[in-house]
DNA sequence: TGTACATCAGTGAACGCGCGTTCACTGATGTAC
DNA sequence: TGTACATCAGTGAACGCGCGTTCACTGATGTAC
């Protein structure tokens, strides 16, 4: 529980929103979506759990809007990690490892990512990036994909397959180059440009 | 809930366990995790809830149990996988989809299965399968995988980063060749003979 | 500038619910003599 | 063969807990006059 918050100035109310939101956000990462409830989520703001009402009408709001929350940082760790490399599978690798990074370092927020998911677009904001960085490599004859689209789909599928078994076991002795392995392979890119990671 | 169970004879004490187990089965592939709660089990099976406590000391054990009982069974579906055809590259095809097709059908089950793994060994019984038929497909000229254990943990991620969207996404339209392709890429088998399904 | 008032950002007590767990018990069934 | 008894497979009531949700309220802050 955290110390008692200072009640808010008035035409400050919206900034208990975030409050509430970064405070789901610790205990999602800290031990997982069962222990986000409205009261603990009061707790660990520092309010009372009736407080919560005036932001977000019930509890799996609560955790749609830490998803939604989680999707707009990976999106911006993606776009940032494709600033790293001017070699378009180098890119592409840097990309993967960024998102495997975002689930290793907040887990919980990554499963509730993909336990309410952006319904419309599976995917979001992942598959765009890495088509994008597929087509890239595509155009420039380093990779072999002929739909860039699908193969982003079936890459995305992966990393999500490493990521959430990764979070299971989290000391099992992992294939050494599982990750390059498989970008490699999903995405069509030659092997001699794996980054050394 | 379930009409009430009539009282097993004297000796016939460990029948109750298998009720029980089907019962969480039950809840499990049809609402999911948090509807397994010792009292709706008692519910479904037809008990009262300290019944249960003489086969299984707490809730987390009987999840515990019904993924182990859902591994074999999944061990069982891909061991009747194998007899369907004589092409290897065919056998390692079906044992995929009998692996998606268990996924699909038993949702619940199958996520109990990765939230609760076997520990020791992540990934059975597939990887053991997978690992032997990619190893069979390599010596006989149709793969080109020089570690079929590497592969198969990479082609066992891969479906499961697939078994695990899909259930998320039901009503998406997955890319049509998804599967053929991915498994095709993470086994090194030739493209020629993916099989029609 | 002063003052009454409306509003905002919360609080705190209370409710009913389903849960896990305990305990004493019950009644049918098998067993010893 | 009959009968007393031990045991087994459960039952049913009760407990304390944390939860979501409601309601009346409070006290500081800004606003109208």
């Amino acid at each position: 529980m955290t110390a008692a918050r200072p009640r808010g100035r008035r035409g400050q109310g919206a900034l208990l929103r975030d409050d509430i939101l970064a405070a789901a956000t610790r205990l999602l990462d800290l031990g997982g979506e069962h222990r986000v409830t409205l009261r603990a989520v009061a707790r660990e703001a520092g309010i009372t759990a009736p407080s919560i009402y005036p932001h977000f009408p019930d509890p799996p709001s609560v955790l749609k809007a830490a998803a939604d929350a989680g999707r707009a940082e990976l999106a911006a760790l993606l776009t940032a990690s494709a600033t790293r490399s001017a070699d378009p599978r180098r890119r592409l690798h840097d990309a993967c490892h960024a998102y495997l990074d975002f689930a290793t370092t907040r887990p919980g927020c990554y499963r509730v990512m993909s336990d309410h998911p952006d319904e419309t677009t599976p995917g979001a904001p992942t598959t765009g990036h890495l088509a994008a960085l597929i087509a890239e490599c595509a155009a420039t004859g380093r990779s072999t994909s002929t739909d860039p689209e699908a193969d982003a789909v079936a890459l995305w599928l992966g990393l999500h397959g490493i990521a959430h078994q990764r979070a299971a076991h989290r000391l099992f002795p992992w294939p050494a180059d599982l990750v390059p392995d498989l970008v490699t392979a999903l995405s069509g890119t030659t092997r001699a440009a794996a980054p050394n990671r």
